[in-house]
DNA sequence: TCGAGTCCTATAGAATGTCAACATGTGAGA
DNA sequence: TCTCACATGTTGACATTCTATAGGACTCGA
């Protein structure tokens, strides 16, 4: 017990499905895709793992924000391309704003002496 | 299923234990002032209820980040006041630090177009 | 002095999201 | 044919937060 705190978390909880909407906003990517995405827009900071992304995408699409269709990666395997919805851009936006003003709430926080 | 999204959390997991540390870095708080303290910084965007707030402050202090000393409230009540240990102030760094490494890399993936 | 309301701390149980580890199948190239 | 990289997925564990509930102690008014 009390060990030195792991803190493990890679990922701010909460904050995947944003990045994945975000991921998708210009075109249609496959799993695997959509995690390099995510590496390549944050500059590298966050690496999603299989792990959280599977579970995200599938939860995403039970949402109906994400629709998949099966196609061929770039190296002709098959790949399970996912797209936004029309509710998976209001979706992005919703979370776009939701994430601005926490943002800028813990700004306020952070300078408050 | 597939309401609209209640989204119960309120806070972004993680973030809790950098707005209780920067709520005590002027001064010790008892529980409930530490509540409001949050509230106040962060302009009433955040209102961290007692079931949220109490089993953080027991987590802080076993990590050694808090010291709890038992002493009078303004109205007279018994109340526990935390103040920040050196580590404490550490970790308030580090995770101010982190917070905005964080905030940048999604403010980059919001701006990728 | 008695009751109601407020202040303050606290816990239990459930829900959620993420992680590490593991599993499977397929195409490409040696 | 063998191996490696690609691609998708599942499982079980874990930490954090939420809702709901509880109760002691002080104050104030009747």
């Amino acid at each position: 017990m009390s060990e030195l705190a792991p803190k493990t978390t890679n990922l701010l909880q909460g904050t995947l499905d944003l990045l994945i909407l975000r991921a998708l906003s210009l075109e249609p990517l496959h799993g695997l895709g959509i995690s390099r995405r995510i590496e390549q827009i944050t500059r590298g900071t966050f690496q999603v793992k299989p792990g959280s992304l599977f579970p995200a995408l599938h939860r995403m699409e039970e949402a109906g924000w994400l629709a998949p269709s099966w196609g061929e990666s770039e190296n002709n395997r098959k790949a399970k391309y996912y797209r936004l919805t029309a509710a998976g851009r209001r979706q992005a936006q919703t979370e776009t704003e939701e994430w601005q003003r926490i943002s800028l709430a813990i700004a306020a926080a952070l300078q408050a002496t």
